[in-house]
DNA sequence: CCGCATTATGCGTGTATGGTCATATCAGTT
DNA sequence: AACTGATATGACCATACACGCATAATGCGG
């Protein structure tokens, strides 16, 4: 019997590394972001965001697709959301890992 | 007063998609699971892994610089560790999530 | 101090993908 | 059914980066 935790296949691989790869772009956390906020159509987000028609159609697609996001018509529009709360709490994670290296920084800056 | 939580600033947009962008390619995240096995040294990751020994230099330095990783001497080796249970528990969280998924892809097939 | 083993790095290449423009598709309205 | 506004998609370019080869830098042992 293995005791220890074993490598993951490079098809576990594959999709972790996958997922990852959605949160690694800015344009489309920053989109997370903005439908954390609440429920919001594509208009909007061009407003707030600043990005083009097509560039956020094809991010919101990509969310979509993983599940991380899903939308609803109204009327003429689509109103995306958030559907998984799974990216919130990677974030929260990896923000206080960021936060406690700083202070680490600043704290060996200090003791010199 | 602001209640609900804000959107992150284009900095820390960055710096966490930077991080997530380490994670995002499978033969970091390969390193990092051969690693989480025990220390090991670079001869070691070279031949579990195939890839070629400045891939993983190369690799190694950029999870170093990130902290996920640390390296000491030993004689003429260099012996890598992983100096953070973070990535672990994100992996986790995300297998968990993608297990989920494929649940209820399985329940939605069986259903009809 | 010199050679030897190990690791890091400059360079080149191929591939993936972010981003835009133009256009197609699609849903609602008259 | 044709028109209009909203969203998706094909084509394209620019950029980033993985990956290998060759070579340099680095630290250990003699």
């Amino acid at each position: 019997m293995v005791v220890s935790s074993f490598v993951p296949g490079p098809q576990l691989l594959e999709e972790l590394s996958q997922f990852f790869r959605l949160l690694s772009e800015p344009a489309r956390l920053q989109l997370l972001c903005e439908l954390k906020q609440g429920p919001c159509d594509v208009a909007t987000l061009i407003e707030s965001t600043g990005f083009s028609q097509s560039h956020i159609s094809r991010q919101l697609g990509q969310l979509q697709r993983a599940g991380l996001v899903r939308c609803e018509r109204d009327g003429v529009r689509l109103i995306y959301r958030v559907d998984d709360t799974l990216v919130d709490d990677l974030c929260e994670l990896v923000q206080n890992r960021l936060r406690q290296r700083l202070q680490a920084q600043l704290a060996e800056l200090q003791s010199v």
